[in-house]
DNA sequence: GTCATAATTTGATCGAGGTCAACTCGTGAG
DNA sequence: CTCACGAGTTGACCTCGATCAAATTATGAC
């Protein structure tokens, strides 16, 4: 893991994350003002379940996988943040303490935020404390949302509701590439590499075509009824 | 579905919960101020999915059931709320729409807070944005524990799991009631009752006795492992 | 292009847990 | 006391998805 400051590329990346972009601009630079920025390889471990943690992340490139171990070292995914997304936040709020792994998926960028620094100006600044609520609830509600597909849901069914998420409301046919290994999309489901692959064979019968990662949708309707 | 207003005693519920007890006594009296209880027969659903809401509920007495519906009309439990627990309160923050069903499990009174004049004082009031916030994560943890235990643990596990959160540290043997009927426990779980019912037994040769709603546990040590 | 390696798919097998049906038990109404 | 009913348990069966092994297809290094 290299350390460097922010230069003008990642402030714009930073800047436009979905957390920045509804704040105003001085409540934006208080917070940014002494950001530093780490690299990290593949497979790089960011920080570990019960550790201490004073930052939260935001993920300037690459993409950030949180999980959890069990006894036997099998991992559950909690969560994947692609760039733009704030993540590490609830340490800030239960003991300065990682409730989880965090991994890189991928060469990644963060950007480090003092987690006591941004408490603090979430204090004094409503506009952020605002926006972390917002943060909070949408971290809560994509758990929530994880956790009543996974007791509601078939494998296909999963796979066809992760589709049809990428796919804007109106379109009958469709097509968009994954944002990462089929592998990534495997766990984020909670599903074995080997039953996502069947889960894509299965949904072929109802209009849906996988080459590599580029995911072709024929038939809308036919996915919603799966 | 009657509603009442606060009296001593329910206010005294209300302040001694969780939400309200690390707050200063003029941030809480400000929320508390035109607080309305309702009350509901078990079964009683008390708003569902998608729907306007535009309050945050605490259960004073009783219990409830926060669930997702599953296109075929099968229920997936996300939480249960005993006495003292705000909940609701995602809906604040996400256009005022509820994002699950709840339902009332048994007889229940809550404490209906406007969720307009919560989020005004909370951009008055840190103290109040910051419990909110610890709220919201707390909330966010369940959320995540329930989905990691979900994949990573058998039912008998989870169950053990369940058991050993109800039972102090230091204690080798132990026993407790269950704050509901199995029923229940099974659906927060994410099992059907009979897959409980198997747990338990399965559990029995580890030195747990299950008698009615009493749970005895004679050997800590052989659960943690189990 | 050619090879080595990683990603993905396919096949075969197995176990966990859901579902349905039957049975037991405890509880409250009368 | 007796009955009826609902909660909980047990048995039988079956489906889904995990796992292991093997085949196949990218992908990058050279």
């Amino acid at each position: 893991m290299k350390t460097l400051r922010l230069n003008a590329n990642d402030r714009a990346a930073l800047l436009g994350s979905c957390f920045f972009e509804k704040l105003p601009v001085a409540a934006s630079n208080a917070i940014i003002e002494d950001v530093v920025v780490s690299t990290h390889e593949e497979h790089d471990i960011l920080f570990s379940h019960g550790e201490p943690l004073d930052h939260v992340f935001v993920v300037l490139s690459g993409l950030v996988r949180l999980y959890r171990l069990g006894k036997d070292g099998r991992e559950a995914d909690i969560a994947v943040f692609p760039r733009g997304e704030l993540f590490g936040e609830s340490a800030m709020f239960l003991g300065n303490r990682a409730t989880a792994n965090a991994q890189a998926i991928d060469t990644t960028m963060l950007a480090r935020i003092d987690s006591r620094k941004l408490r603090k100006l979430a204090e004094q600044t409503p506009e952020i404390a605002d926006a972390l609520m917002q943060l909070l609830c949408r971290h809560a509600q994509m758990a929530e949302d994880c956790l009543a597909e996974d007791r509601l849901l078939t494998a296909p069914q999963r796979v066809a509701s992760y589709i049809l998420g990428n796919c804007p409301d109106g379109t009958l046919s469709f097509s968009f590439r994954l944002p990462f290994q089929k592998n990534v999309l495997a766990g984020k489901l909670g599903l074995a590499p080997e039953a996502l692959s069947r889960a894509f064979s299965a949904l072929r019968r109802s209009g849906v075509t996988v080459r590599g990662r580029v995911i072709e949708i024929h038939d809308r309707q036919a996915l919603e009824r799966f």
